[in-house]
DNA sequence: CTTACGATTCCCT
DNA sequence: GGGAATCGTAAGC
């Protein structure tokens, strides 16, 4: 957990099934997104910027961004410029204060819902995965229940197959037969 | 089931 | 000033 981190698609696989938690709310990873810094969909490409500095910090630290002007997302940072999104998980832990700040279901499927959830802030930028306040679990999964697909909503690299799913869980979108 | 659109913040060109 | 790793709602098939 505290080793070097794997390329990108490798970690954003071996994160499906993890236990995430934030701040006492949390559940199984059931969806991601991986993003390298050799990728013109990532926020790194291009190199370090503002926003985009915790991608290059240490690993297993949170990226966290605004999008769209409303929704926040939250990235675990991989190796330099490297970066994994959380687009679902399957809610276990503080259920009631996940449904308090959500309203309305689903609570946590797709990125913006899940941030929403978890109560993620901008302050949480940067912030380590330090298995108090933000704690992540492993956990081993069958490579045959790794569901593979295009990542959701960038104009660039849409050929890349860096969305993954765990099979038999909700998604924040449907992974087409492949 | 699908597609379409507006809301709204902030980084980057 | 453009546009984005989205969501909720509405309307059409």
């Amino acid at each position: 957990m505290y080793s070097a981190p794997p390329p990108a698609a490798d970690l954003a696989r071996l994160l499906l099934g993890a236990e995430f938690q934030l701040r006492g709310a949390g559940g199984v990873i059931t969806e991601t997104e991986a993003y390298s810094l050799d990728d013109p969909a990532s926020h790194s490409f291009g190199g370090p910027t503002t926003r985009n500095r915790a991608m290059f910090g240490p690993p297993w630290h949170l990226y966290v961004y605004r999008i769209y002007g409303l929704h926040l997302c939250i990235n675990i940072v991989g190796r330099p410029g490297e970066a994994v999104l959380l687009r679902a998980i399957d809610p276990q832990i503080g259920c009631d204060v996940m449904q308090m700040r959500r309203n309305r279901f689903p609570l946590a499927l797709g990125p913006g819902r899940l941030a929403q959830a978890l109560g993620v802030e901008m302050s949480d930028d940067g912030k380590p995965i330090d298995g108090n306040r933000v704690s992540l679990t492993l956990n081993e999964v069958n490579t045959t229940e790794i569901l593979t697909g295009a990542r959701i909503g960038i104009s660039r690299a849409q050929d890349k197959l860096w969305r993954f799913g765990l099979a038999g869980r909700a998604h924040s979108r449907p992974f087409r037969p492949r």
